[in-house]
DNA sequence: CCAAAAGTGTTAATGCTACACCCATGC
DNA sequence: GCATGGGTGTAGCATTAACACTTTTGG
């Protein structure tokens, strides 16, 4: 068991922290101060501390780069990413996760705010990320979809209080289809938990006001979420 | 970045190795010889060496314990267990897989026989298992139950050739459920590029013969195999 | 009034379950 | 022949997609 046959390694926290802005499913990038990869777009992401899990890391990437408070977050694994040479420098081994936030509406977030920037995950993925990052990100878009799918986690999108159009809006961004607003509001509603009603109403996209939601309880859909996404993908 | 607020970590890779002995889901576990746990079972597992990725680390646990050959193993993440105190000696943080076999009929299998063994899995959790291995293990055979669901891997643990009976009754022990014999069979050949007949018939469970198949290559399921099961469960 | 978006009703097609029934073997 | 398990047919039920239709606002 000597040093090079079992070394230790660095392990890291990456996340794929997405949002819905303008239309389009979009991460947060960060242009890297050093190196390795020094002026490159990268996941946001950090070294495991000795005194916390590596959800809790990834937790505190999140909080960092975007205040989403850590009890809020909902993280899901993606994967495992250790290719040897993945880090050009000495072995790191990156756990990633997907986090799913509202609009931020800024476009430089948190902290370190001249560094970081939202992109659209179509085009992020036609740039030079840092490490795999590339990998990574792909993983954690089919992820991301395959997610609102079997949970409730679209509701991550919306910001507080959300009207149906809203979630519907959500999935078909996410999934690029058209969705028949009709049989969305009426799946949805009969689920049981995934929805609270607030009791009131909007009239923010004009036409007739809209009931107002908030997210259920419930975090594991019964039944996958529209068979008819899957048909047509 | 001092070495005490981000330490290197071991990581390591247990595999919660999964197959179906007398009409049980089974897990193969391992009497530790040394400490920590020494005496006390515990999941197959080793550290990742330099040149490798987790992954790997994790087929060359499985193929070393059962001889599965590490191009046929068919292994799934299942999550990471980085609880800081998790391994009383050291920060060790383990990414945990699943690993579907057929039933290799020996009770001890590979290398290190004598301190290995097959038991159920309703038996292993019952265990004091080694480090956090039961939480490990609880949440690799839920992992299990919807990765058949969902894929197509329930003829991992069919060995060669079998019949639409054989790999029915994986299902039904998976999932502690009956299911219609004649449902099943339209369901699954109805499937593209799930099964692929051999042309050949057995009878070795008597009755009428039975055609055999091979595993098709067909990896993720286009549907959710049997909604049933969920509204049973 | 008209346009726009919310939400409901209705129908036709689909898919599933349950169960009856026939098939091909060993004994 | 009879028992056993393999495999097919079919009727009734539940779910879904498509789309017409009503409701409630703003202009």
């Amino acid at each position: 068991m000597s040093d090079s046959t079992n070394p230790h390694s660095l392990v890291a926290a990456d996340v794929a922290i997405l949002t819905i802005r303008d239309s389009a499913l979009s991460v947060l990038l960060i242009r890297r101060a050093n190196d390795p990869f020094r002026g490159q777009l990268a996941l946001p992401g950090g070294f495991v501390e000795a005194d916390e899990t590596v959800e809790q890391a990834a937790a505190r990437e999140l909080f960092e780069e975007t205040g989403v408070p850590k009890s809020a977050s909902r993280l899901d694994t993606i994967g495992v990413y250790s290719r040897p040479d993945r880090d050009p420098r000495r072995r790191v081994i990156s756990v990633a996760y997907t986090a799913l936030v509202p609009n931020p509406g800024l476009d430089r977030p948190g902290g370190d705010a001249a560094a970081t920037q939202w992109l659209p995950v179509d085009q992020a993925l036609k740039e030079p990320l840092a490490f795999d990052h590339v990998d990574i990100l792909e993983d954690a878009v089919d992820h991301a979809r395959k997610q609102l799918e079997y949970t409730t986690d679209a509701t991550a999108f919306c910001d507080g209080e959300f009207t149906i159009a809203e979630l519907r809006r959500v999935y078909e961004i996410v999934w690029q289809t058209k969705i028949d607003p009709g049989n969305f509001h009426r799946k949805v509603t009969r689920i049981d938990r995934f929805l609270r009603p607030t009791g009131e109403t909007t009239v923010r996209d004009g036409g007739r006001p809209a009931a107002l939601y908030t997210a259920g309880d419930l975090k594991r859909l019964p039944l996958p979420l529209s068979p008819a996404a899957r048909t047509s993908a």
